[in-house]
DNA sequence: GAGCGTTGTTTCATTGAAGATATAACGGTC
DNA sequence: GACCGTTATATCTTCAATGAAACAACGCTC
């Protein structure tokens, strides 16, 4: 079932991608919706839309109505009049577009930030609230019901890192999860900086930074350092046992 | 164009939703392509998998020829032998299945938490970072170029709370954004807290902490309190500029 | 060697989504 | 009132995805 090919390159790029989409009585309005409102709005017209889009027009036509059945009126059409009419945008529209493009934003960003995965074991539980015995030492998560065997995964944008000197007492914060650590590696992007810490397990946990912060903190290899994130914001997943 | 259903009720739901993707070669796998693996992992052939599924083996056949194309060898499959034969999955297909139920489970994370949205104005820019003046005062946030009116979301699992005592100095921190303000909303949840606070804006921030950290940190109405979120994990997106 | 249930492979039928086309209605301008 | 470009609507065609069915190949058990 397996052609030769495909075997030869293991270690092909995957990619995470996404469709956004927004729900609303059983229709789903996805990104391809939302370019074509948008292109209504710049070409005033749903014919020069369609147009420009390459669809037919009485597709998009049922498409619009079966999207206004759902999530109210989007569109303004006039017919006839200078210039034979033309359809504008509702204010309900443009505040859609707004929600959609928020949404479509952070799922972005999940796939564009790094993130540090732990194994680990489910030692204790408060409803969706687990903490997680891990290589690093015990961390709370996020966890799915009736999961033992599980991986945390830690988007480097999530972590955050203080100087040793002023490291948070536990009391006096909302981020559960502290470790302490040195860094092991700086990588410095357009105006951001990765940091990978060692915390005492075998992979590093990453920290996506602002170079302003890595400046202050003095961030470079070696450096000690407290790592610490919130633990809303980190989630496990099951992980398969090993099977025999 | 509109009919006049859809218009009666303007505050239907709206859901946030997605579909999770992992991209290779041109070919993206899908929910429906981890749950065929899963039931075939499960029902230990082919045969049975599309039977359970309702889909066709030819079709189901050539999909996997497709996926394996990209994504590498993923099942073994056996014909002849006791019991006529089967098909089992590879180990680098459960670890294609872990890696893409993390990416799932990020996503419905986004989906499920709140989130506050402050308008504002881009004052000052370093790449994908800009200074953003709100209502709340000025943040940071990642943001796409050449925009200069945005809306700025501040995902509330992103937001950590601190004792007004244990306030991080600004210089000791990789979180740069600060507010002081004051407790308005406490919503306990299963596990979890929602917490609103005002921190001079219209809309509150709100954040979502443990119960734990809830009690702590005496997070009651009209407690003072600091929130702190970093700016690479809040996003700004375009905003509408008004009209005339 | 017959039987069995699976994997492979091909061919044909079905179905649903989208495009293509035609026509009416509208309301300004001229 | 003729003209124009648009919206509205119905019908037909096209095409791609999927299912259905048939058959060969395989290898173990008996």
């Amino acid at each position: 079932m397996a052609p030769e090919r495909g075997t030869e390159d293991p270690s092909a790029e995957i990619d995470p991608a996404f469709e956004a989409e927004l729900h609303a009585d059983g229709v789903t309005f996805d990104g391809e919706d939302a370019t074509l409102l948008r292109t209504i709005d710049e070409t005033g017209s749903l014919n020069a839309a369609t147009d420009r889009l390459g669809r037919s027009y009485s597709r998009t036509h049922e498409r619009i109505d079966a999207l206004e059945a759902a999530f109210g009126p989007l569109v303004e059409p006039e017919r006839g009049g200078s210039g034979g009419g033309g359809t504008e945008l509702t204010a309900r529209t443009r505040t859609l577009l707004a929600r959609f493009e928020r949404l479509r934003t952070e799922f972005s960003g999940v796939t564009a930030v790094e993130e540090t995965v732990y194994e680990g074991v489910v030692v204790d539980r408060d409803g969706e609230i687990a903490t997680v015995q891990t290589a690093a030492g015990e961390l709370g998560a996020i966890t799915p019901p009736e999961t033992e065997a599980v991986q945390v995964t830690i988007r480097a944008d999530t972590v955050t890192l203080h100087s040793q000197a002023e490291a948070p007492t536990s009391a006096g914060t909302s981020a559960r999860n502290q470790f302490a650590g040195t860094v092991e590696t700086v990588d410095e992007r357009e105006s951001v900086v990765s940091v990978g810490v060692d915390i005492g397990a075998e992979q590093p946990l990453t920290a996506l930074v602002t170079q302003g912060s890595a400046a202050e903190l003095g961030l470079t290899a070696g450096a000690s350092v407290v790592a610490s994130f919130k633990t809303t914001a980190t989630r496990a997943t099951p992980r398969q046992q090993p099977e025999a």
